[in-house]
DNA sequence: GTTGTTTGTTCTTCTTCCGGACGAATCCCG
DNA sequence: CGGGATTCGTCCGGAAGAAGAACAAACAAC
């Protein structure tokens, strides 16, 4: 299947352990790196040879300290060069497009958001983000001509071979592919993936899962989902749909659900219904911001709100954590710095899951709130653009 | 980390990849091998001329047929070696004791099955397993010394980290390392999972559910429990208690649990439970296998029995299915057959779970029944011995 | 200045893989 | 019955990669 031969691979592969540790580490010397891949002085320096020639990695102008004592030869350090060009990471939401401009190694440039109401009609809204995308490389300073790859992420599941949307979540975007759509705008190529599975990686990447390998992110906005990773990698299950935390049925009688089941835990919980369950006993207009600072405030309606929807999604977290005895659970979303929230979440696990799972269990805030999925969306950009 | 070369090591990966082909496929020429693992027939040729030396291939005597038409000349078809020596597999459930021994490409030669409460004296049980394995090496007409390793499986939760059983659902087995303490009797190396998990690599690899990379088997016996494969790798979570499906609260005010939670689903639905709901009604004593063959017969009071027990699994593995988007359920256990119970399970799997969840999903019984966990405790011995 | 330590490169050697050429074994066809 | 045609397996030469030895470079400590 691969032409290329497996000596080339090995080469490949020893290539890629070298850019993922400068990736991971920063700026380091050669030794640096033989003594973190194991090769040998000859191999890296062979390596970082071709890689500095092909503009992959630069020697950087300040020397470091050498490894043991002070004494010995300065090290030379190398660095990810920061290859020309850009990425792009666009988060769609149910009530906002995101965009951020990065450089290719993650470093955002310009960000831009707009409100607006994204269901109705898909064509809309991806025409709204192109153009959010080129206004943005132009904040930053770019040509339309330096973006490379962008990534993206949506409100809904995708289905792993269309690359499409299928279930009836998002009205206006049955049968759509986001990412051929948005490629056909910006003529570079477009990756697409589910808006919690990008929050996940962001989290896992440069948040609060840090060097976790099994994770749940819950993603609590306008919607309710999970973002699975297990084994360091991103669960997306067989057909690419895995995560669906929100249509968990916790009521058989319950509201019927835009998913076409009725009861679900998102008809109980998510951003919109909790704003309207809250409205009537407040005189002034809610908002998400306004209520976290209720809860802030210790506003007693609100931490009650807030912590019953915790304690809902909890209850059926703790069974999914029975399942995957996962190490971390973040929790994210508009909603997720919540601590009325992460309490609830963190009392119902505690009393559903088994003492055990519980034990070897931390919830936490995420730490990159609203900004996850795009951040992700870059990531994801990062990752598949092509080295 | 890895003293061994880089090249030492493609050579490595590349021996592998034709010892799992040829694991995976059985016998084959090494033009198979060539179109299979995409090397050259070069290289191919070295490799298995390297395996045939060392032993752990050989050339069979009977050759195949040429790839394409009849023409050509015939291949010599290579095979694994049946390596010298047993290993052996022990299912420890709650009321019984089974051992395989096998040869080492997993041909069980003998197979010992004694009834027996395991639960109160662990030592006792595994003084019990030791001599039948024993046993079962003689009736092979195999040496003690013969035995390789050995794999087991208890039926509960094995912590990662000390392997010894944390949980008080073995009362008679707290704090006990059951491979160690079977290890000093065998004098062979043992390693030790938990039934359900080794009733998926059982199901995974021989039986129902070969060729799936996202599985989840159900073993519904004495316990329940799940075993979990995800991208074709077992699932054990971060400290190796995944897999509690049983566990799940169903109802909040219901038993007490022999875990500490109350309401778990493993209190509606058991083996013991479903027998002592329906004894009552019948005259004679019940048994799993009389409950099967009334199933069978039509039985009404048993088949609601089933199909509600069922149902109550269904619901709660419908949540797990929103999450994982699997691609197969595999049912086990002494109660897998039943197929009031699989209809159960696939009626509540297709009301509780997402529309396309469920339609990407089968719901299907074990291929292995009983012999499902020994089974998978063999492959685990034959996985880890040294090759 | 001398010694010691760490770093990085060059040169050589060894391993691994691949492509092409060649013999082997069988089928097909005249 | 004999000559292609076809597939299988091996041998040979060559290319690419990685490791080890030797050596130059850069600094600290004495």
């Amino acid at each position: 299947m691969a032409t290329t031969s497996s000596l080339e691979r090995l080469r490949e592969t020893n290539r890629r352990s070298i850019t993922t540790l400068l990736a991971a580490e920063g700026p380091m010397s050669r030794a640096d790196l033989v003594r973190g891949t194991g090769l040998s002085r000859t191999t890296v320096s062979s390596l970082v040879g071709d890689l500095i020639a092909s503009g992959h990695v630069v020697e950087t102008a300040d020397r470091g300290r050498p490894h043991k004592g002070g004494s010995g030869r300065p090290p030379l350090l190398v660095a990810l060069s920061t290859p020309g060009g850009a990425v792009a990471g666009v988060d769609v939401g149910h009530g906002h497009v995101r965009v951020a401009v990065a450089d290719r190694v993650g470093t955002v440039l310009a960000e831009e958001i707009a409100d607006m109401d994204v269901d109705e009609d898909g064509t809309h809204a991806l025409d709204r983000a192109a153009r959010m995308v080129r206004e943005a490389l132009a904040a930053a300073g770019l040509e339309p001509g330096d973006l490379h790859a962008v990534g993206m992420c949506v409100p809904a599941p995708l289905d792993r071979r269309s690359a499409s949307i299928q279930t009836g979540i998002l009205r206006g975007w049955r049968e759509l592919s986001p990412a051929d759509e948005l490629r056909r705008r910006l003529g570079v190529p477009v990756f697409a993936d589910n808006d919690a599975n990008l929050g996940a990686l962001a989290e896992l990447g440069q948040g609060a899962a840090r060097g976790a390998s099994d994770l749940v992110y819950v993603k609590v906005a306008s919607g309710l989902g999970a973002g699975i990773v297990l084994g360091g990698r991103l669960h997306r299950g067989s057909t690419g749909i895995a995560g669906e935390l929100g249509h968990v049925q916790v009521d058989e009688h319950g509201q019927v659900c835009r998913c076409g089941n009725r009861g679900c835990l998102e008809t109980l919980v998510s951003a919109p219904r909790l704003v309207a369950l809250l409205q009537p006993a407040y005189d002034v207009p809610l908002s998400i911001e306004r209520i976290l600072a209720l809860d802030d405030a210790g506003d007693a309606g609100v931490r009650r709100v807030l912590s019953d929807a915790g304690r809902a999604i909890g209850r059926a977290l703790a069974d999914l954590c029975n399942n995957l005895n996962p190490e971390r659970v973040v929790v994210g979303g508009s909603l997720g710095a919540s601590p009325s929230l992460g309490a609830g979440i963190r009392a119902a696990v505690d009393r559903f899951a088994q003492p055990d799972t519980a034990a070897a269990l931390t919830v936490v805030s995420g730490d990159l709130g609203d900004r996850a999925e795009v951040v992700g969306a870059v990531s994801l950009a990062i990752a598949r653009v092509s080295v």
